[in-house]
DNA sequence: TTTACTTCTTAACATAGATCAAGTGTCGAA
DNA sequence: TTCGACACTTGATCTATGTTAAGAAGTAAA
C-alpha cells in the first residue's frame, strides 16, 4: 500500500468516526471492504442504461452527475468533490439500469464498494448502519431545502446561496455546469453575475 | 389498550419488518417506546420557532409541513397521509428552532416517540438503524427525483405525474395546497386542468 | 336561513427566465 | 502557430407561470 492511499483510506474512516465507533479491527475490515479506482477527466464512470454497480467515495477530484431528456438536453443534479460520495443510488440498491450518468470534470481518484460487498460489510461491521443512516438522513434533508429553494427563490438568491455555501465550486467547475445544477440556463446565469 | 390502538400498532411493526428481522421481544420494546397521539384538522403539529420534539408516524389522516417566506405566502413541501412518518427532521435531529410548521388537513392520529427515547430505542434494538437507513435512502432518491422534476418538467407533467402516483391525495387534499406542492398557483393549476 | 369563509375558476396583464443567434476569449492538440 | 472546441457573454424575442382582481359554488357557523 503506497503512502498516497493511507492518507486516502484514513479520510475514509475520518469520515465514518465522526458519527460512529469504530474498533481497530473494524478499521481493517473496512479498509478491505474498498478497492481503490480512479478516471481520467471526461470519462464516464456511469452510462445511461447500465446498472450502477459501486457506491464511489471521492478521495480527490470532481464528477457531475446528470440526465438527458427527450430532447438531449443534459441536466446536472449533482456535483461532488473530495471527500463526499456518489453513485446513482437507485439504479445502485434496486441493480436496476440507471437514466444517469456520471462524468468526471478532472482527474479523480476513488474507493469503491460493491452492492454485495456493501450488504455483506453491514453483517460484518453492523454500526456502519448507523454511519449510512446519518449520512443519508443529512442528504434528505439536504435534497428538501435544495427543493424548496428551486420552487420558491429567485435564480440570484440559489446563486448567491452556492456563491457562499460552496465556493470552492467555482473555482473548478466551468459555470456551464453550475447553471445546470442551479435550474438555469448558462444565458441566465450569465445575465444574473453581470447584474451583481 | 383499546382495539383501534393495537390495529395501530401492527402497522406500524409492519413496515418495520418489511426491511429488516424483529423478534417478538423486540416488538414489545418499540411498542412501548411509542406514545399514541391525535389532533384536530386545522390544528398545528409544529409552529415555526419552536423545536420540533417528535418524529411521527401517521396511522390515520392527513398533514402538511409548510414554511412562510417574507411575504407572508405559505409554501407547502411536504404532504403526508396515513402509514408514513411526518416532522421536520433537522430540528428534530439537532434539536434546533424549525423554520417550518405542521398542520392537520384531517383530523389525525399519530404514534410519536421523542428525539431522546429514539437514541434510547437505536441502543436496543440495533436492528432499527437498518430500517432508518433503508427509510432515508428511499425518502433522499425520491426527493431527487422531485427536484428534477421541479427544475426540468413542466407543471402539467408534474400534475400528471402526481394524478397517476398520488390518486388518493386529489380525494382528500384541496387543490390549492396540491399547487403549491407542485411548485405552482392555484390559478395556474386551475388553467392547467382546463387544458386536459 | 342567512352569513361568512373556503375552494376553485376565469380573465387581463406582468415578468423571470428560456430560446435563438451571434460574437469574444482561451487553451490544448496538431 | 494555427485551428477548433469549449466557456462565456450579449441582445432580441418568446413563453410559462405569476399577479391582481373578481366572481361562483359549496360548506360551516351563527
Amino acid at each position: 500500500m503506497t503512502e498516497t492511499q493511507k492518507t486516502e483510506d484514513n479520510k475514509l474512516l475520518y469520515y465514518f468516526k465522526k458519527w460512529t465507533v469504530i474498533t481497530p479491527e473494524d478499521e481493517s475490515v473496512i479498509l478491505s471492504a474498498f478497492e481503490p479506482c480512479s478516471i481520467k477527466k471526461k470519462k464516464d464512470l456511469l452510462l445511461s442504461g447500465k446498472t450502477c454497480k459501486y457506491v464511489y467515495f471521492i478521495t480527490r477530484g470532481c464528477l457531475r452527475s446528470f440526465y438527458i431528456d427527450s430532447k438531449g438536453t443534459e441536466h446536472i443534479y449533482q456535483i461532488r468533490m473530495d471527500n463526499s460520495w456518489i453513485s446513482d443510488l437507485e439504479s445502485f440498491f434496486t441493480q436496476t439500469p440507471s437514466k444517469y450518468n456520471i462524468e468526471a470534470l478532472e482527474d479523480t481518484q476513488m474507493l469503491r464498494i460493491s452492492f454485495s460487498r456493501l450488504e455483506q460489510l453491514y453483517e460484518e461491521v453492523p454500526k456502519l448502519e448507523r454511519y449510512f443512516r446519518i449520512l443519508f438522513q443529512k442528504a434528505y434533508i439536504n435534497a428538501l431545502k435544495r427543493l424548496n429553494a428551486n420552487m420558491w427563490e429567485t435564480a440570484m438568491d440559489r446563486y448567491n446561496d452556492m456563491l457562499k455555501e460552496n465556493p470552492m465550486m467555482f473555482k473548478r467547475v466551468p459555470l456551464i455546469y453550475i447553471a445546470s445544477y442551479l435550474g438555469i440556463t448558462p444565458e441566465s446565469l450569465s445575465r444574473i453575475r453581470k447584474r451583481i
